[in-house]
This record gives structure tokens, C-alpha cells and sequence, in this order.
DNA sequence: TGTCGTACTACGCCTGTCGGAGTAAATATA
DNA sequence: TATATTTACTCCGACAGGCGTAGTACGACA
């Protein structure tokens, strides 16, 4: 089966995780496992890649962390939260995928036909 | 209005310029303008990026090269053609942007809904 | 006792894209 | 006739996101 490329996923990791910021805050193990229930199994983001996201976001403004200090063990957890500009940014990025699809779909032969 | 970042459309450029080769060859500048075109000018690739895609498709056998050199003035124009091996990996890109399409509208919330 | 699941952090490489500059001939415009 | 634009590339180096590898540390379960 097709996997999803590294090269094509580029660009929209950002989306796929301030969407399941949009109604509550979460935390990157959460996400990670949201990501591959979501998708089917069909794409499972790596750590690095994901924890990468949340500190380069964090650092433009699109969300905002804190810590839970009283799990069990003295463990913590690091919970983000999207922020308004967040939300502006999800918003352009999904008008951005919408225009990107359809200059995309001009240059794909449909299945069935030819190649 | 929304712009095509280089994030988003990484990944894709390799199918567009396949694509643009399937039925006949082409060079450069031709492509160039033929994205421009059939994007409605909403994509215009860089010159830098269409042409380092030909040397790294040529290198990895999806294209091939071969000069017209009897232009106008002694000036010479490369041509590329799609060989047998591009033609698979156009069809599995193809394939792969289906899945990936299905994957990113699941984190996509539609036009009119609240963000 | 050891492995699995949870929840991360750090380091550095890889690769496609892009900005900028340069070359040079043909054609269009003034 | 002089200048600008179009055609058709090439070279170099920077950038940023994704990823491989490794490491840490605690709890639960068998």
C-alpha cells in the first residue's frame, strides 16, 4: 500500500494537530495516538517530528503550554492549548489546503485511466 | 487570497512536472508555463526548483534528457522525457495523494463551520 | 526480572525549495 | 537604432521541517 511521504505530510502536521487542539487542550502522547485512530493507522506521526511542532508553534504564538504536576508518581505532563492566532492560522492553512487540492487535482490522472 | 507555500506543495512538484511529460516531451520554460496556465496562476513554479527537479528525476531514472540542438542561432534546448519507471512513480504518487487527500480532510474543518 | 506502555528531550543529518546572481541569444517596443 | 523583454537555462548557498538514533524515567504486568 501507498504511504504517506515525509515530503507530502510537510506543511500539514500544523493543521492535523491544532485540529485536535480546537476544543481542548492535549498532550503529545494523546495526539500521537488521536493521529493514528483518526487516520485509520494510516498515518502515525514520529515523536520528534511531533514535539518539534509544539515548540515551533509554541514559539509563533499558535499555542500555549502547561504543565500537570500531579499525575501519579510525581510524574508531569505538558498540555497545550491553541491560542487565537492559533485558530487564525488553522483557519488560512485549511483555505490554503482547499486552493492547494484543487491546483493538485489538474495534474492527477483519475484511477482507471491510462498511464 | 491564499498562497501555495513551498511546505504544502513539496512533494507534489515531481507528479505536476510528470505529468505535463506523460503524452510528449518537454523542456523547462515550456513546463514552467504550462503549470502557470493550467493552475489558473495560482502555482508558478520557481526555476530553481523545476530544474533541480529534473536533475534529481533524471538521476533516479523517471526522466530522461536529449538536446535539440538546431535551434534559431546555434542555441541548444533540453528536452525530458518520462520513462517507463516515471510512469510508476506518477502512478503511485497518484496513489498516495488519495490516501493522503482522505487522511488531511479527516483534520480539515469545512468552510462555514466555526473555528 | 524483564518487557511494554507512557511521556518526553537532545543532537544532528537529509532533502526539496528558494533567493540571488549570472549568461546569452532572439524578439518586441520605442 | 537602442533598449527592454522573453526565452532558456546554470550555479551557489541558505533554510526549515522531518526524521533517525539515543537516552531518561516511572508504573504496570507477567
Amino acid at each position: 500500500m501507498a504511504e504517506i511521504s515525509s515530503d507530502v505530510i510537510r506543511g500539514y502536521n500544523d493543521i492535523i494537530i491544532l485540529y485536535l487542539l480546537l476544543n481542548d487542550p492535549s498532550y503529545g502522547y494523546e495526539i500521537s495516538k488521536q493521529i493514528r485512530s483518526l487516520s485509520e493507522d494510516k498515518y502515525i506521526i514520529k515523536e520528534t517530528t511531533l514535539y518539534s511542532a509544539f515548540t515551533r508553534m509554541e514559539k509563533n504564538g499558535f499555542i500555549e503550554s502547561f504543565v500537570d504536576q500531579d499525575l501519579a508518581g510525581g510524574k508531569k505532563r505538558t498540555y497545550y492549548r491553541i491560542t487565537p492566532a492559533g485558530r487564525e492560522y488553522y483557519r488560512a492553512k485549511c483555505e490554503e489546503w482547499t486552493l492547494t487540492k484543487e491546483v493538485i487535482e489538474k495534474f492527477i490522472v483519475g484511477e482507471g485511466r491510462a498511464v
